[in-house]
DNA sequence: TACTGATCATTC
DNA sequence: GAATGATCAGTA
């Protein structure tokens, strides 16, 4: 984070994951609106209609690729962003979008391979206050987390995948709901619930159905933080 | 009040 | 339309 300055902040993109990780710390601290002040971003009057802003202000302060592309937003070093929102307590008020659920093209697929697990692979973590009482110009970054999954929870991410996984391919795509899953769950994921894309039915055949994301439980997030940031209580 | 299902903005 | 960034808001 530059000192402040008159001319535009153009961050590039980091060149190695310490590179990522010291620009990330360099932000913590700042408000959401004096980062918005230095890259030459208005303030939104609330997220109601820019559900995305914070995370996308992070993009751009970090120098990671701008977007839709299904790629990591750091592709040459193979690392995520995700913004995380806290409650005032200091637990996630939200659960965390990891990508689109594949319902067609499945045939052959592994965990090895699968998007959510390349996704999960590295992830740049970074807290940010999230309580509705505070102006959204005076909400705080926290000190970011660059991580990894360790074997025992990559083991039951990839349980709850292959579950998950099974019931798309099986065509079950009726029985698919939020409650299934520990820390890995299927919801909707579109504009609307009138949105549709393909799918397959029970009997193998092509059908309408709604676009799903796979998202983690706020439970693996909170799970995550206490052994990251609180070491006596994790 | 936690959680699920719904929704918003934008890019490709 | 499908992917990204997510939070909203009704209800169990």
């Amino acid at each position: 984070m530059p000192e402040s300055h008159r001319e535009p902040w153009l961050p590039s993109p980091p060149l190695s994951e310490s590179e990522l990780l010291a620009q990330a710390r360099r932000l913590a601290g700042l408000r959401l609106g004096e980062l918005a002040r230095l890259l030459e971003q208005p303030v939104p009057r609330d997220l109601r209609s820019a559900k995305g802003w914070v995370g996308q202000l992070l993009e751009t302060a970090l120098g990671a690729s701008a977007g839709a592309r299904p790629e990591p937003d750091f592709r040459h070093i193979g690392v995520e962003l995700k913004t995380l929102p806290l409650n005032a307590r200091g637990e996630p008020r939200e659960s965390t979008y990891v990508c689109t659920v594949p319902l067609t093209g499945n045939t052959g697929l592994h965990w090895e391979t699968a998007w959510v697990r390349r996704k999960l692979a590295r992830v740049l973590w970074m807290p940010v206050e999230a309580e509705p009482s505070i102006p959204l110009g005076e909400r705080r970054l926290g000190m970011p987390l660059l991580w990894s999954p360790e074997p025992a929870e990559e083991a039951i991410l990839r349980q709850d995948w292959e579950e998950l996984m099974e019931m798309v391919v099986t065509g079950r795509l009726d029985e698919l709901s939020a409650r299934h899953g520990t820390w890995l769950q299927i919801r909707p994921k579109a504009a609307n619930a009138r949105a549709r894309c393909h799918g397959y039915d029970a009997e193998g055949r092509l059908t309408e159905t709604l676009p799903r994301g796979f998202y983690l439980r706020t439970a693996f997030t909170r799970r995550l933080l206490i052994r990251h940031y609180r070491r006596n209580a994790g």
